[in-house]
DNA sequence: TCGTTCACGC
DNA sequence: GACGTACGTGAACGAA
């Protein structure tokens, strides 16, 4: 696969956008290094617990006793081994999160938290603090490395920085900090891909909705669960949203979305927010069995793409037949992209690089803002949807506006392709705080 | 040294 | 109306 500049103006994004990372690349990101190395010995001290705690379990001794000095806590063969032989548990496929996270076994649960201290310790606490040069570090942002044409990050990458576990993300955040006076401020692009995709196949369902702000994913939680509208919590529309509707947008489909969906209700008790539970409320609605709900997806799938979304869906249709034709495509963003593709990925791909491609262009003219200003705010970091800086107490309302006009206004005068209005949120630390202490900012 | 598996992000 | 989730980086392991 490959993907080329066609014109000017996709020439022009790549040239003016690895200027502008470049620069972000060597403003580079202050790091609490006493913090980092305190998270250190707390993770080593955790870590030599979980596996005195382990070697003190039956599975412990067993696995001591087979693989003597050679005993490796993050070998997988050896782990199987020892849940087959000592607790009955015999597992053919992958060891993986989602797997282990399923059985019910105390041995289990500490190999599961070992992982994680493990990993928080070695990629991002000694990942971060070997990048370390007086205080900062540089990641790399990278816009050669994709098939996409999204970027990348390394050395260390600064796009896979823990958030959703609240625990490792408050011990790897609270590392990033501002500037002396300064606060962290980050603005993502909200719902980017499903508004750039809008603009590709202009369902006037979903040009509605996005114009209207329309709650989407609430609707679609009522219709996977059965449950009316005012039933639904903010954790059930995670769900439906993380685990129907985005997948759906992927190509994913019904046989694979069911089993996830099945197992959000039957692994843990959700509650609606009448307090029901929300299995027994799909049992009174009849489905009783993973085969009715999986039928029951099945319908909503296909009137989620033929009654919902019919132009989006002939648009899907239409887009892959005729890269079938021709072998290639071209973006709005002035690339072409030939060679052997899945249908997935003829599907995904512009979406995607579009997408990151709003983004770099806003990164770009922020940049140049900000120079042109001679302000002294510093862009530091990228993550394919959200622009992260660093900003002065006293400039702090002087740069949302300006990243405000930049990445909702004058990107739209510049592409007039974008037909949606463009929103971003924007989080902040306090002065002095950290990124784990970002809050949403109302204005 | 290199392929595989895992875990983190969007 | 079609057989089907996308994109990355990095660490540990273990065979070559």
């Amino acid at each position: 696969m490959k993907l080329n500049p066609i014109n000017e103006k996709g020439y022009k994004l790549l040239h003016d956008g690895a200027l502008a990372l470049g620069v972000a690349e060597q403003n580079g990101i202050r790091i609490d290094v006493h913090h980092l190395e305190k998270t250190y010995q707390k993770l080593e001290a955790e870590e030599k617990r979980f596996e005195k705690k382990i070697l003190k379990s039956k599975g412990g001794k067993l696995w001591k006793k087979t693989y003597g000095d050679s005993l490796r806590f993050g070998g997988l063969e050896q782990l199987r081994f020892v849940l087959r032989e000592c607790y009955g548990i015999d597992v053919k496929g992958t060891l993986d999160k989602g797997v282990l996270g399923k059985i019910d076994n105390p041995f289990v649960k500490d190999i599961l938290e070992l992982r994680k201290l493990v990993k928080a310790k070695s990629t991002y606490v000694l990942g971060i603090l070997n990048e370390v040069i007086d205080g900062y570090i540089y990641p790399n942002f990278n816009l050669h490395t994709t098939v996409t044409y999204r970027s990348s990050s390394s050395s260390p990458n600064f796009q896979n920085i823990p958030v959703r576990d609240p625990w490792v993300s408050e011990l790897v955040r609270s590392a990033f900090i501002p500037r002396k006076g300064n606060r962290i401020v980050e603005a993502d692009y909200s719902g980017i891909e499903v508004r750039v995709a809008a603009c590709y196949h202009k369902d006037p369902t979903m040009l509605q909705y996005l114009n209207t702000n329309y709650d989407m994913h609430k609707e679609m939680a009522a219709e996977v669960y059965k449950i009316p509208l005012k039933l639904v919590t903010k954790q059930i529309r995670n769900i439906v949203k993380n685990k129907f509707v985005f997948p759906m947008f992927y190509g994913s489909y019904h046989k694979l979305i069911a089993l996830d969906l099945w197992e959000a209700v039957t692994e843990q008790t959700i509650e609606t927010s009448d307090g029901k539970n929300l299995l027994s409320e799909l049992k009174y609605q009849k489905i009783r069995t993973f085969s009715s709900f999986l039928e029951h997806i099945k319908r909503i799938e296909d009137k989620f793409w033929f009654d919902r979304f019919p132009v989006y869906q002939n648009w899907r249709t239409e887009w892959w037949e005729t890269y079938q034709k021709k072998f290639y495509f071209d973006t709005y963003t002035g690339f072409s992209c030939r060679g052997y593709m899945k249908k997935n990925e003829v599907i995904n791909f512009p979406i995607q690089g579009s997408a990151f491609h709003c983004l770099l262009w806003s990164f770009i003219n922020l940049t140049k803002a900000l120079r042109k200003r001679k302000m002294k705010t510093k862009l530091i970091g990228q993550i394919h949807d959200s622009i992260v800086a660093d900003v002065p107490e006293n400039e702090f309302e002087e740069y949302i506006d300006i990243l405000t006009e930049i990445s909702t206004k004058k990107i739209r005068e510049y592409w007039d392709w974008i037909i949606l209005p463009l929103e971003i949120e924007i989080e902040a630390s306090d002065v002095n705080e950290s990124w784990f202490n970002k809050k949403v900012i109302h204005r």
